[in-house]
RNA sequence: GGCGCUAUCGUCUAGGGGUUAGGACGGAAGAUUCUCAAUCUUCAAACCCGGGUUCGAUUCCCGGUAGCGCUACCA
C-alpha cells in the first residue's frame, strides 16, 4: 500500500433537502477522483443538522443518485449523530475567548436583513457583555446564541489559498459576527461542518462556488479549532441556460440525477459528461472512460467561471431535454459497450415495458440497434416491431417504393414472399436472394427493400434489411408480408 | 446597499503579448450504405466595453458593464 506524505481525505456533504442535484453529483465526482487519483480516502457525511427540511425521502434520494453512479466511498457519517463534538468545540472556542454569547431574540427567516439594505456586523451589546453577566443571564435560563468574534478595528485580514481561485483575502472587519450555535443550541452549518472536517481529518476541501464567500468563516473556525484550515478548492456553479442556479421548483426533473438515469444515460456517460462541465482534461479528449478520467484529473484543470447546462427549459421531447452534448456522449459510451454488456442493460428496460424477450434475443437484437439509440429507452422505439406479436397499424401508403406505385409495391411484395418462403435467412442469402429479384422484376434493389422493410417493421426508418429478416425469422416475416399485400391489394 | 467571484463561437472548452484564435456538441451542405443511424468531408459561428502598459494586446493592469455568489440562530 502507497501512504502520501500527508493523508489525503476528502468529503461529499449534502445536506439531504431534496433529490440529489446533477451540481452535487458533479461535486461527488470530482471529490471521488481527486481522491482515487492521489490515493486518498473518500468520505461520505450527511450533512442533517437542518432538522426542519431534512427528510428520509431525501436521505434515500440521496444515495439512489448515488448508488446510480456506482462510483463508492470509504467511510460514511451522519453529523446530526457528531452533535456532541460539535457543541464540544463550539465550548473550547468560547473558552478561548474567540466567541461570545448572543442573548439577542432570534431573526430566523427576517428576510428584511438577508437581501440586506445595509450590511449587518453584529447585534449591539452583545460583543461586550461581561463573563460575569453573561453567565448570570445563562444562569437566568435565558436563551442564546453562540456567536464568532471576528476581529475588529484591527485591520486583520483573513486569507486562504484556493485552489481553483487562487489567494483569497478579505478584511476581518468586512465579516460578520456569525452563529457558532444557534440558542436551541444546535450547531449552526458553519460550526457543524468545520467541526467535522477537523474531526474527520478532512485534507481538501472540493465543494460549490457557493461557498466561497463562506471560506472566510470556515478559516476563522479551523484556526480557533485547530489553527490550520484544510485545502480549499471551489468548483464553479453549474447553471441554467438563463443563468440562473439550478432549481427543482424552476427547472423541473432535469436537474436530478434519477431523471437522467431513468431516460437510459449510462453512468459512465453521465458522469463524462459532468466532468466536462468545468473542468478540461487540456488536450481534445471528450469521451472518457472512468478510468482515463482518474487518470486526466487534477484541480489545475478546473474553470472559474460559471457552467450552463445547456437543457431546454419545459422539454418537448424526452430526448431534447438534455443537453445535446450529454446525449451525444451517452451515444458515445453506448456504441463503445461490448454487445453482450449493452444487451445485459436493455434487457430490463425491455422487459420493464411488457415484452417477453430471453437474453440471447435480446443479444441478437442489440446490434441491430446499437448505433441508432442515443438513450437505453431508445431501444422500445427503435426496436419495438421486433418484440410485439402484433405489427401496430401503418400507413399502406408507406409500402410504395420510391418513384414506384402500388403494382410496384404488390410486385416486389408477392415475389418476396416467394422467394423468402424458401431463402435461408441468413445476411448473405437474404442479400442474394432479395437483390436477385429485384432484378428478375427489373426494378432496383432499394424499391425491393423498402415495400418489404415497411411489409415488416411498420416504418420507413429501420435497421438494415438483411440482418432484420434474419431476427425476425422466417414465420414473422412471412405473416407481415401476406399482410402487407392484403394491404396493397 | 455591502463584500466577493467571473467574462473566448448558441453551448462545453483549448490557448495565450505577435496564432488563419484550436477542438467538441449542436446547426447547414455534401459523400457513402437498401431506409434510418453510424462514418467521412466541407461551411457558418467567439476573444463584453473603455482606458493604460507595450513596437504590438483577445492575453497583463485599471475602470465600466453584465452575470453569479455570499450578506440567516438555512445548508
Amino acid at each position: 500500500m502507497l501512504y502520501s506524505p500527508v493523508m489525503l481525505r476528502v468529503r461529499f456533504a449534502p445536506s439531504p433537502t431534496g433529490f440529489l442535484h446533477v451540481g452535487s453529483a458533479r461535486t461527488f465526482i470530482f471529490n471521488w477522483l481527486y481522491a482515487r487519483r492521489n490515493g486518498g480516502t473518500m468520505v461520505l457525511r450527511l450533512d442533517d443538522t437542518d432538522v426542519e427540511r431534512n427528510t428520509d425521502a431525501s436521505v434515500n434520494s440521496i444515495y439512489e443518485g448515488l448508488r446510480w453512479l456506482d462510483l463508492g466511498w470509504d467511510e460514511e457519517y451522519k453529523q446530526s449523530e457528531r452533535l456532541g463534538l460539535h457543541r464540544q468545540i463550539a465550548e473550547s472556542i468560547f473558552q478561548k475567548g474567540l466567541a461570545y454569547r448572543d442573548f439577542t431574540p432570534a431573526h430566523t427567516g427576517d428576510s428584511e436583513r438577508s437581501g440586506a439594505l445595509q450590511t449587518w456586523l453584529f447585534n449591539p451589546g452583545m460583543r461586550e457583555l461581561s463573563r460575569a453577566e453573561s453567565d448570570r443571564r445563562v444562569a437566568a435560563g435565558e436563551p442564546f446564541a453562540l456567536r464568532f468574534r471576528v476581529p475588529r478595528g484591527t485591520g486583520a485580514l483573513v486569507r486562504f489559498d484556493d485552489a481553483v481561485y487562487g489567494e483569497q483575502v478579505k478584511a476581518a472587519d468586512d465579516i460578520e459576527d456569525f452563529a457558532l450555535l444557534r440558542s436551541d443550541g444546535m450547531p449552526t452549518y458553519h460550526l457543524a461542518s468545520c467541526a467535522d472536517d477537523v474531526d474527520l481529518r478532512i485534507s481538501h476541501i472540493i465543494r460549490g462556488q457557493d461557498h466561497l464567500s463562506n471560506t472566510y468563516k470556515h478559516v476563522l473556525i479551523f484556526e480557533a479549532a485547530e489553527g490550520k484550515a484544510p485545502q480549499f478548492a471551489h468548483l464553479p456553479l453549474l447553471v441554467a441556460p438563463d443563468g440562473s442556479k439550478l432549481s427543482k421548483r424552476r427547472h423541473g426533473p432535469v436537474v436530478s440525477v434519477t431523471t437522467y438515469r431513468d431516460a437510459g444515460f449510462l453512468p459512465e456517460a453521465f458522469i463524462n459528461f459532468l466532468c466536462l462541465l468545468g473542468w478540461s482534461p487540456k488536450d481534445d479528449r471528450e469521451k472518457m472512460s472512468r478510468q482515463e478520467l482518474t487518470d486526466a484529473f487534477s484541480l489545475e484543470g478546473i474553470n472559474r467561471s460559471n457552467t450552463v447546462v445547456n437543457f431546454k427549459e419545459p422539454a418537448a421531447t424526452p430526448e431534447e431535454t438534455f443537453d445535446p452534448k450529454a446525449v451525444w456522449l451517452n451515444a458515445e459510451h453506448i456504441r463503445a459497450l461490448p454487445v453482450e454488456d449493452l444487451s445485459a442493460r436493455l434487457l430490463p428496460i425491455v422487459r420493464e415495458a411488457g415484452f417477453q424477450v430471453t437474453p440471447e434475443r435480446m443479444l441478437k437484437v442489440t446490434p441491430l440497434i446499437r448505433e441508432r439509440i442515443k438513450l437505453l429507452r431508445d431501444v422500445l422505439t427503435a426496436a419495438d416491431f421486433i418484440f410485439v406479436e402484433q405489427l401496430p397499424p401503418y400507413d399502406p401508403a408507406e409500402l410504395i417504393p420510391q418513384k414506384g406505385d402500388s403494382a410496384m409495391a404488390l410486385k416486389a411484395l408477392t415475389r418476396a414472399r416467394e422467394v423468402l418462403a424458401t431463402t435461408e435467412f441468413t445476411h448473405d442469402g437474404l442479400d442474394q436472394a432479395l437483390r436477385a429479384a429485384a432484378q428478375e422484376l427489373g426494378i432496383k434493389a432499394g424499391q425491393m427493400f423498402q415495400p418489404i422493410r415497411v411489409a415488416v417493421c411498420g416504418r420507413k426508418n429501420a435497421p438494415p434489411l438483411f440482418e432484420t429478416l434474419e431476427v425476425l425469422g422466417r414465420e414473422t416475416v412471412l405473416k407481415r408480408i401476406e399482410q402487407a399485400v392484403l394491404e396493397v391489394g
